[in-house]
DNA sequence: CGAGGAATTGAAAGACTTCAATGACGGTGG
DNA sequence: CCACCGTCATTGAAGTCTTTCAATTCCTCG
């Protein structure tokens, strides 16, 4: 962790595809950046409200939920570090969601009207955050898939599977194990399943060898076959054109084609095949 | 539908919050489109390609999927009239899930080359399709919860109030009723159950007269009650900030507080209370 | 050491899936 | 014009997955 330059993950984020002219690169140095300290459980932004600064996650995990009938919720995503939070509140003022720390988290903040006048001057650094917003939308994307038609043993290996490539993206949990400050309540509402029952997946994936669940925190013992277990594809997570260089520059840690399922060209699925008189 | 003009719909989405300036507005009339008719059940954009186009969805509807284990599939959203399908292409070049027709549709092409000019001339223009591909991303958030956390019958009709809501805000479905060409097996592969349970939940909302439900033509009986039993709350879709101004010229319908749920202030849902020390 | 949240367990109830069969419908070819 | 076919819709019954309820144990922190 960097955290006396900020700045730096930011822009290894932003230069995953595009490299960033100089002038970019100092704008995207010179934007003002709050830092802070928060403790475990604490809101970030809250549902309904307006925010007027996007947050960087330096250290620590935040989450993503929303709520649900009956007092329940359901968390909608994990940020890592390096993860912009909130994008989305530069032009959707009405936070339709809350974000939270996990666990106690190091966050920068950088205020709209800073980051708006940099994209404002800059298309190629819009494109770059739009790209940032994107991917996020593609995670989205896969847990519906997630939730819609794996069952929960398959749903929380997926879950795992995801948070460390993830986390290998940028250069963390290289040896498939990293503490995850949750409790197996947020399990059960990240998999969309009660806790009593994230309680016995956990132990499952325990016993069957898959990882070791240790006090919150997580090894992996068996990549390829959690992999297989969960049915993971890192597709979606759009890392494919990250270049050696830019990753060497930043000493990161992308598991080659780590996670590769076959999948079946069926065009329709389940219901049929497509009629190919298109 | 004004198919002669098709970029009317492209400018009334992209004027939901801002005003466009003459010269931007402009720009996209002069978008090279190309107009297609499309039979049923036809892919437009296929898991693992790249294209070098977006879709704007001009009549009828389309649907994006993506593949799961065991042949299955899970469908992640639907478009209708006024949507521009595949914006992320523009900037994520290898698609992660395949995008087809429902029924029978027209469909404006626009090239990306076309589209990437324009946005790099216009800051404008290019945060106001940022916010479209924001506004699906809140939109697949709350499909995460719709999976997540409501059993099947809530699902489906949350799935229809959206539907609706999407419809009306582009001046269709002004009398709660519109024919959505999907069968059993779509709506079942959107709500992520079998299709013979996707049947008995159909069944469950018409005996409760929610909907009238005939070979595949939709009736909203009782909005409000479906409204409660779905959960549904139209914050997601972000249209709070349509001006009545850009309503009105575009003849639109937007219910007004077409619903609004009540939703409970705990922090944490079912597991406990947000700690205030932040 | 005590308190309280978190993890674990068992048993019963509920939601949903699967299998298998039947009915309804529209389009096609003889 | 009608028989045939395939797709879609519908139904029943059995089985599986997941939830709920209610304890009990573990762990951490003050």
């Amino acid at each position: 962790m960097d955290i006396g330059r900020p700045y730096s993950r930011l822009l290894f984020r932003l230069e995953r595809r595009n490299r960033l002219s100089a002038v970019d690169r100092q704008r995207i140095i010179d934007l003002p950046l709050q830092l802070a300290n928060y403790p475990a459980e604490c809101e970030i932004v809250s549902y309904g409200y307006s925010t007027s600064r996007c947050t960087l996650v330096l250290d620590g995990f935040l989450y993503s939920h929303k709520p649900a009938a009956g007092s329940r919720r359901q968390i909608t995503s994990f940020f890592v570090p390096g993860d912009v939070v909130d994008l989305p509140t530069l032009y959707l003022p009405k936070v339709d969601h809350t974000v939270a720390t996990l666990g106690s988290a190091v966050l920068a903040f950088v205020p709209h009207a800073a980051l708006k006048s940099v994209l404002d001057e800059s298309s190629a650094l819009a494109q770059s955050f739009w790209r940032e917003t994107l991917m996020q939308a593609a995670i989205f994307q896969e847990w519906v898939v997630n939730l819609g038609r794996r069952d929960a043993f398959a749903r929380l290996a997926h879950i795992v599977c995801e948070l460390t490539v993830r986390l290998q993206s940028v250069g963390l949990a290289r040896d498939f194990s990293f503490s995850m400050p949750w409790t197996q309540m947020d399990v059960a509402d990240a998999c969309g399943i009660s806790n009593v029952h994230a309680n016995r997946v956990i132990q499952e994936l325990r016993h069957l060898e898959l990882v070791e669940w240790n006090s919150r925190r997580l090894k992996i013992r068996n990549w390829s076959a959690l992999v297989r277990f969960a049915g993971f594809n890192d597709d979606y997570l759009h890392y494919d054109a990250i270049t050696r260089n830019d990753a060497a520059s930043a000493e990161q840690d992308v598991p080659e084609s780590s996670a590769r399922m076959s999948i079946p060209s069926t065009a329709r699925g389940a219901s049929g095949v497509i009629k190919t008189d298109c």
